[in-house]
RNA sequence: GGCUGGAUGGCAGAGUGGUUAUGCAGCGGACUGCAACUCCGUGUACGCCGGUUCGAUUCCGACUCCAGCCUCCA
C-alpha cells in the first residue's frame, strides 16, 4: 500500500510501526455547535481509511479526540445559559446521532481533553524542564517556539518568513509573538483546573499530544486531520511532542480536501456552512456518504444541491442493478465473479483511491445488470461481490427497495398505498387497452416525482432525487 | 509577501509518456403498447507559452487563473 504524507509531499510505501498493526489518531470536534460537512467528510475519509485497513488485515486502533474545554465552548455556553457539561454533552450526542446516520464506525476511543488533564499537566512540566516552555507572569505557560529547530517542517515554513505575515499576535507576556499558549490561567469565575502555575485549562494544541501519545505511545503511524488544522495545529502538536519525548511523534499525516460551496472553503468564520442534520432532513444519509466518497479524500469538492442529486443518481444505478437478486456473502465466490476485487482492491491500495474504487463498482454493477437477463445463475455472486466491496466504503448496506422508494418525507405526497392503489388501477387500464388512462396514471404519479418501471414480474416504482 | 494544492470532454470526477476511466446529461439502436429501467453503440477532453522526447494532457520551466494556510475553524 502507498498513502500520500504531507510531510514529505509524496505518497510513500505504507509500513507500520507493529507489524500487522496500525496506530491512528485523527482530530476531532470541539463540541460547542452541531457538526457541519466539512466534519463529516473528515470522518467519512478517516471511516473509510479504517474499514479498508481492517479489510487488508491491520489491527487498527482508531483513537479521535474530542475537545470538551476551550474558549469558545466557554462562550457559547455562556450565551445559552447553560452549564459546559450540559452543552457538551448534547454536542457529543448529537455528533454521535449524525455520525450513525453516515454509517461512520466509532472510533477505538474517544478521548475527552478534561479527561486527561493530568497527562496535559505532565507533558507542561516536561516541556518546561527541557527548556521548550515557560510560564509567564500573568499565570500562562507558554512553547518557546524557536528553541524547536525542526519548527515549521510540516508546513515548509520558516519563522522569519512567518514575522512578515504580521498577523501573529502580540501579547506582551511572551517571549517571542510565535509562542503559543500551553496552559491558560483561569479568570475569575471561569472552568478551571489546578496546576503547578495556579487554576487554568489547557491550551487547544497540547491536549492532541497529551491524548495521543497516551492512546498510542510517543511515536505512532498515522495522524489526520481536516485541511485547515496542519498550520498551527499539528505543527505545535509536532513541536510539543518531539520536544517533550526527543522521538518522531508521527510517521504519516494525512489531511482531508476542504469542502467548499460556491468555490469558497466551508467554514464556521465565513458562516457559509451546512449541518448534517439541516441536510439529511431533505436527504438520504447514504446520498451524503456517497457524495463525500465520489471524490478522492484530498481533493476539494464543491457542496450543492446538485451534487447531492448526481450522488441519488448513482445509487439509484446500483440499488437499481441490487434490485431483486437475493444474495449473501456466501455467495461471494471468487472464481463466478470476474476481477473486481482484485481492481478494486489495487486502486484503494494506492492512497484509498475511492473514486477509481466505485468505477470498478460500476463496472461490476453493468455486468450484474447483464447477468440478471441473461445468466441468473451469475447474479447471485455478482450481487454479493457488489455488496461487499461497497461495505468497504460504507455504501449499498440498505435493502434497495428501501433506498429506491426512498424516506417517508420524500414521498410524503402519497402514502405507499395510495402508490400501490395507482398503479392497480394503471394495470387494470393497461388490461382494457386503455392507454391513455394508463399513460394519465403514470404521468400523475411522475408529476410527484414517482417514477414507475414496468416489467416481466409487474410494476416497481422508485423515487426520483427531489427538486 | 511566504508556503501548499489545483486547472481534464456539456457537468461531476479519476488517471496515464504512445492504446476505453467511471457516473450524469446528449445522440443512435435493442427491449417496451408508449415510456421508465436495462443492454449495445456513440465524444479528435486534457488552462496558456516554451523545453526535454521519436512521441506530452502526463516530465521540466515561465505565465494566467482558482482555492487553501500564514488568526479561531475539519
Amino acid at each position: 500500500m502507498q498513502i500520500y504524507n504531507t510531510l514529505t509531499r509524496r505518497k510513500e510505501p505504507f509500513t507500520p510501526l507493529v507489524a500487522g498493526k496500525v496506530s491512528m489518531y485523527v482530530c476531532g470536534m470541539t463540541v460547542y455547535d452541531y457538526c457541519h460537512l466539512g466534519h463529516a467528510r473528515v470522518m467519512v475519509a478517516f471511516d473509510v481509511i479504517t474499514r479498508y485497513l481492517r479489510h487488508r488485515d491491520y489491527d487498527v486502533t482508531y483513537v479521535r479526540n474530542i475537545t470538551d474545554i476551550d474558549d469558545k465552548i466557554l462562550k457559547r455556553a455562556e450565551e445559552n445559559g447553560e452549564s459546559i457539561t450540559a452543552l457538551t454533552e448534547r454536542m457529543i450526542d448529537a455528533m454521535h446521532e449524525d455520525e450513525a446516520r453516515l454509517n461512520v464506525l466509532p472510533p477505538s476511543h474517544e478521548p475527552r481533553a478534561t479527561g486527561h488533564i493530568g497527562d496535559i499537566v505532565a507533558m507542561i512540566e516536561t516541556l518546561i524542564a527541557k527548556g521548550f516552555a515557560y510560564p509567564a507572569d500573568n499565570g500562562d505557560v507558554y512553547y518557546r517556539v524557536r528553541k524547536f529547530t525542526d519548527y515549521g517542517k510540516l508546513n515548509n515554513r520558516q519563522l522569519d518568513d512567518m514575522r512578515s505575515g504580521a498577523r501573529v499576535d502580540v501579547d506582551i507576556h511572551k517571549e517571542d509573538p510565535l509562542d503559543f499558549v500551553l496552559w491558560k490561567a483561569a479568570k475569575p469565575g471561569e472552568a478551571h483546573w489546578p496546576s503547578p502555575w495556579g487554576n487554568g485549562r489547557p491550551g487547544w494544541h497540547i491536549e492532541c499530544s497529551a491524548m495521543s501519545t497516551c492512546c498510542l505511545g510517543d511515536t505512532f503511524d498515522i495522524h489526520g486531520g481536516g485541511p485547515d488544522l496542519t498550520f498551527p495545529h499539528h505543527e505545535n502538536e509536532i513541536a510539543q511532542s518531539e520536544a517533550a519525548t526527543g522521538k518522531t511523534y508521527v510517521n504519516t499525516w494525512m489531511h482531508a480536501g476542504a469542502v467548499r460551496v460556491n468555490q469558497e472553503k466551508m467554514s464556521k468564520s465565513l458562516g457559509n456552512f451546512f449541518t448534517i442534520r439541516d441536510v439529511l432532513v431533505d436527504h438520504d444519509p447514504e446520498v451524503v456518504r456517497y457524495l463525500l466518497v465520489a471524490s478522492h479524500y484530498r481533493s476539494a469538492i464543491n457542496y450543492s444541491i446538485d451534487s447531492l442529486h448526481e450522488a441519488r443518481k448513482s445509487l439509484t444505478r446500483f440499488y437499481t442493478a441490487l434490485e431483486g437478486v437475493e444474495s449473501d456473502s456466501q455467495d461471494a465466490q471468487a472464481d463466478a465473479v470476474g476481477n473486481y476485487r482484485e481492481r478494486f482492491t489495487a486502486v484503494m491500495d494506492d492512497d484509498f483511491n475511492t473514486p477509481e474504487a466505485l468505477a470498478v463498482l460500476f463496472d461490476l454493477a453493468r455486468d450484474l445488470n447483464r447477468a440478471k437477463s441473461e445468466a441468473p445463475e451469475k447474479a447471485r455472486p455478482l450481487a454479493a461481490e457488489l455488496k461487499q466491496l461497497a461495505g468497504l466504503l460504507g455504501l449499498l448496506q440498505q435493502a434497495p427497495q428501501a433506498f429506491l422508494k426512498g424516506t417517508q418525507s420524500q414521498t410524503a405526497a402519497l402514502s405507499e398505498t395510495a402508490i400501490e392503489e395507482k398503479i392497480a388501477q394503471r394495470q387494470a387500464a393497461k388490461a382494457d387497452k386503455d392507454f391513455a388512462q394508463a399513460d394519465a396514471i403514470r404521468d400523475e404519479l411522475a408529476a410527484l416525482g414517482i417514477i414507475l418501471k414496468d416489467s416481466r414480474e409487474g410494476t416497481t416504482w422508485v423515487v426520483e432525487a427531489p427538486q
